[in-house]
DNA sequence: AGTCTAAATGAAAACGACTTTCATTTTCAA
DNA sequence: TTGAAAATGAAAGTCGTTTTCATTTAGACT
């Protein structure tokens, strides 16, 4: 890691490194809060404009995306080899990943198409998950009390 | 639209009279700012957050839908009758829609695979326009100095 | 090992779109 | 006409994100 981002030109720290790690430790899609207190565990000198900045350069060295559910919270997803979709759980926040190289083979065709030149895809699937569905069954209106926020 | 409202249990008034028009009479995805300056134009007196709440209302209400493609900006974006993706111009950020019937079966069937309870389903192409394109065909990196605030 | 410069850090402030509050006005059913 | 509920406009508040700035540190080069 070191020599790949000396190679870019950025340097190594000791909080670089943490929060590196702590970001590729995990799997799932985090937000800055969630990985400055993971990472405040370890080191509870590091400021959050450090887990932010270092964020941001993990995305601009390629191998991170952020991802927008439309919740105002930017998550952190892992680049993977293979494009991947979001099943968004409105009610848990879950992200779940799904292939998507049907689907963006039918979608470069539309921007080929349209003379659109892509750079990147979206696909998002926004709903209830396996478990939230399941566990407001025995509600009135098959949702629970925190799902009713709704005007 | 006063009757459709009031069956609802909402009030017509002369601000919401002309929101309504004014957004109804545009065919693309405004931003609050965007109606709000539209809307100043007939009538000065006119507050953001009337217009704001009014955006609001009308997706309330189901006759919009906000659209939120990771720029930190909402955008209103009318219903259309057949479900329809973005192609979203990361340059001029204008939003091209397309038809995405196909895709959308192939997403049902992936939700139901995964015992997901889809709402809403989103697909979006960010890219450069046919315009955005041709522009900068003639620049050392194919963009234009606008496109270059790259960190 | 010592020096130097660019990069990195942490705290705090700034930013900006969105949302709420509150006093006042207006709608519309009775 | 009247009164309750809804709507309005200005201002303030919210909150995640981004920038600023003084200080420290990494690492290249003597
Ligand atoms: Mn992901
Ligand atoms: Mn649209
Ligand atoms: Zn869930
Ligand atoms: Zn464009």
């Amino acid at each position: 890691m070191r020599e790949f981002l000396k190679t870019k030109g950025f340097k190594m720290t000791p909080q670089r490194e943490l929060i590196f790690r702590s970001f590729f430790e995990l799997t799932d899609h985090v937000s800055v809060d969630e990985l400055y207190i993971k990472v405040r565990k370890k080191d509870s000198s590091i400021g959050y404009s450090t887990v932010w900045r270092n964020l941001k350069l993990i995305c601009k060295v390629g191998l991170a995306e952020e991802v927008n559910v439309g919740d105002g919270i930017t998550r952190y997803d892992h680049i993977t080899k293979v494009p991947h979709g979001h099943l968004f759980c409105i009610n848990c926040k879950k992200l779940i990943e799904f292939n998507v190289e049907q689907i963006i083979a039918i979608l470069a065709q539309t921007a080929s198409d349209k003379n659109f030149a892509p750079e990147s895809f979206k696909i998002e699937i926004q709903g209830y998950c396996e478990e939230c569905s399941k566990d407001n069954k025995s509600d009135s209106n098959g949702f629970s009390q925190k799902q009713q926020k709704l005007n």
